[in-house]
DNA sequence: ATCATGGCAGTAGCTGTCCTTATGGATAGG
DNA sequence: CCTATCCATAAGGACAGCTACTGCCATGAT
C-alpha cells in the first residue's frame, strides 16, 4: 500500500487490462502482482478491479484511484527529471572577489544562503581592493567580482547603492548647522581631512579628483573606517565615507549628507574571459529573487 | 526511496526544519528517519537537506523535490477521500423491472457495464409486462422501472425511442406499393390481424383504442414477436410491431412505416415511494454519460 | 466431451528492506 | 566547561514482499 511500485503496478494493470501483463511490464512475477493488488484492495477496503475471465477491468472507484495514482507517478517522474537536470549543480566551484565593505555586508549573508542551498558547490572568496577586483577579472582568475559603478555595457547585477556622507566631530564648526542641514563637497574638502579608504581606491581622494577639486590638508590616511572615526572624534579632521560604513556608535560624531549627493553603486560582474558556469548562473539567478 | 512514508517524512522534515521533529510526527524513531533521509539522498544521488547544528534546511534541489512530494501526498490524500466517499457504493442493491424487449436490448448491456463498475452492488432484474412495472413501482417493490411514454411530470431518464412499423407478407396486397410507400393505421387495422404483444399491454390493440379505431379481425394473439412473423409469413394476417422488435430475417416479409408515424418512448423512472439510494443514483449518473 | 490455453489466486519459504535500541560526535547556550 | 539538542552510525531483529510452484476456472478448439 505504501510502496510506490504498487501504485505503478496499479496503473500498469489499468493500462494493460491484465494483471499478468502489468506484472511483466513492471518487472515482477504474476504472483507478486496478484498479491500486491489484493493487498491494496484490502488496505483500501474496496474493490478496484473486477476480475473477468479474460481481462481485469477497473471499477468506478478504481478509475478514480487510478487517476490519482497517475498523478503520483507523474510527480515521481518530475522528481527524477528535476534531480537529473540539477546534477550539474551538485558539483562545482565559484571564485568570487570583493572589497571588504561589500564582502562583509552583502556578500557574506548572500553566500551563506547560497552555500546552504547548494552545499555541493565550493565557494571561495577573496578579500581585495576594488582595483584588484578588476585585475583578477581581466586575468580570468575569478568567476565573479564586485565592482563599483559598473560600466553599463557590461552585464552586471546590481547588489545595492549608497551615498557618500560627511562625518565630523560634534564640536566642529560645520557641525553646528541645523539638524537637516548639508555640507557641500567643496567646503568639506577644505577642512583638515582624515582620509579613510576601506581598502578601496574609490575614496574621498578620487571623488575630489573627479569633481575637479583637491584635498588640501590630509592629516592622516587610514584603511579602517573605525580608525578614521576615532581620529575625527579627537578633532584631527573631518572625513567622507560611504553610507554603508557609517559608525554604529555615533557619540561625539555628526553625520551630514552632501549638498549634492554623490552615489556609488556596487554590482556583481562575471569573468571577462569565460562564460558563466552552471554554478555561477545559479548564484545570479538566486540573486534575482 | 519507493516507500511513500519516506516521502511523507521528507515533507515533514521540510515543515519542521528538523529530522527529529519530523520523525515524531510521522511516528518513527529519529534513527529511522535519519536513515530514511540518507537513503533517499543516496538513491537520488543528491543532497536534499543541509544539516546545520540546530536545523535541517532544504537545498535548492530539495525545495523542488519537496514540492513534488507534496503533490504525491496530495494525490494520496485524494485517494483516501475518494475511497471514503465511495464507501456507500461498495454495498447496496438495485431492483429493476422492465418488459422483455427493453430488458434484452437496452438494459442487459447497461447493467452488465454497471455490474462491472460496481461489483459490490447487487442488481436484480424482473422481467414483467409494462403494466406490472407500474404496479411494482406503486407498491415500492422495485427501485427502478422501465415505462413507456412516461408522464412528463415524473422525473424519468429516457433510454430510447422507436416507432411502430407494419409487417406484412410480401404477397399481401398492401405490400405491393412502391419501395418508400407507407400504410395508414386505418387500412392496416382493417386487415386480418396477428396481434403480437411482446409482453406489453401497449400493443396494436391499445394503439387502435387510442386512435378511436378497433381491430376488426384478430386471427391470432401471440406473445413472442417471432411467432407473429411466422404467422404473417404464412399469410394469416398482418401485424404492427415496434421498430426494435423487427425481425432479423426478413425473407417473405415486407416492413412498412405508418403514414402518420406513431412513436413510443421508454424511460427509467425511480420508485414513487422512496428517494433514490446511492446505488440508484450511481446508475442514473452512469446513464447520463 | 475432452483437452489445451490463458489468466488469477493461494501457499511455502526465503531474501532484503526497514525499524528499533543503543551509542558516539558535534554544536550552541548556560 | 557542562549540558541539551540534533544527527549519524552500528547491530540486531521483525516483517513485508518477492519467487517458485500449484490449483482453479472459464473459454475456445478439436
Amino acid at each position: 500500500m505504501m510502496n510506490l511500485m504498487h501504485w505503478r503496478l496499479l496503473v500498469a494493470v489499468a493500462d494493460h487490462g491484465s494483471i499478468t501483463a502489468a506484472a511483466e511490464q513492471v518487472g515482477m512475477t504474476q504472483s507478486a502482482a496478484s498479491q500486491a493488488m489484493a493487498s491494496m484492495e484490502a488496505t483500501l477496503g474496496a474493490q478496484l478491479f473486477t476480475r473477468e475471465p479474460r481481462k481485469t477491468l477497473p471499477t468506478a472507484l478504481g478509475l478514480s484511484v487510478i487517476e490519482q495514482a497517475r498523478v503520483m507517478m507523474g510527480a515521481l517522474q518530475a522528481i527524477r527529471t528535476t534531480v537529473d537536470e540539477a546534477r550539474p549543480l551538485l558539483r562545482g566551484s565559484i571564485r568570487i572577489a570583493s572589497f571588504p565593505m561589500v564582502m562583509a555586508t552583502f556578500l557574506t549573508p548572500l553566500l551563506q544562503r547560497f552555500r546552504q542551498l547548494n552545499p555541493g558547490i565550493e565557494v571561495t572568496t577573496l578579500d581585495v581592493t576594488d582595483s584588484e577586483v578588476h585585475t583578477l577579472l581581466d586575468a580570468g582568475l575569478i568567476d565573479l567580482g564586485v565592482v563599483l559603478n559598473p560600466k553599463p555595457e557590461r552585464h552586471a547585477t546590481v547588489l545595492g547603492r549608497d551615498q557618500w556622507m560627511a562625518v565630523l566631530a560634534t564640536n566642529h564648526p560645520l557641525a553646528q548647522r541645523a539638524a537637516d542641514a548639508s555640507v557641500s563637497l567643496e567646503e568639506l574638502l577644505e577642512q583638515p581631512f582624515v582620509l579613510a579608504t576601506g581598502g578601496c581606491t574609490a575614496n574621498a581622494r578620487s571623488l575630489a579628483t573627479a569633481a575637479g577639486l583637491s584635498l588640501r590638508d590630509i592629516r592622516v590616511q587610514v584603511r579602517e573606517w573605525n580608525s578614521a572615526y576615532s581620529l575625527v572624534r579627537e578633532g584631527v579632521g573631518v572625513t567622507l565615507v560611504p553610507e554603508m560604513a557609517l559608525p554604529t556608535q555615533r557619540n561625539g560624531l555628526r553625520v551630514m549628507p552632501l549638498t549634492v549627493a554623490l552615489h556609488r553603486e556596487f554590482a556583481l560582474v562575471g569573468s571577462h574571459t569565460q562564460p558563466p558556469s552552471a554554478a555561477v548562473s545559479a548564484l545570479l539567478k538566486m540573486l534575482a529573487d
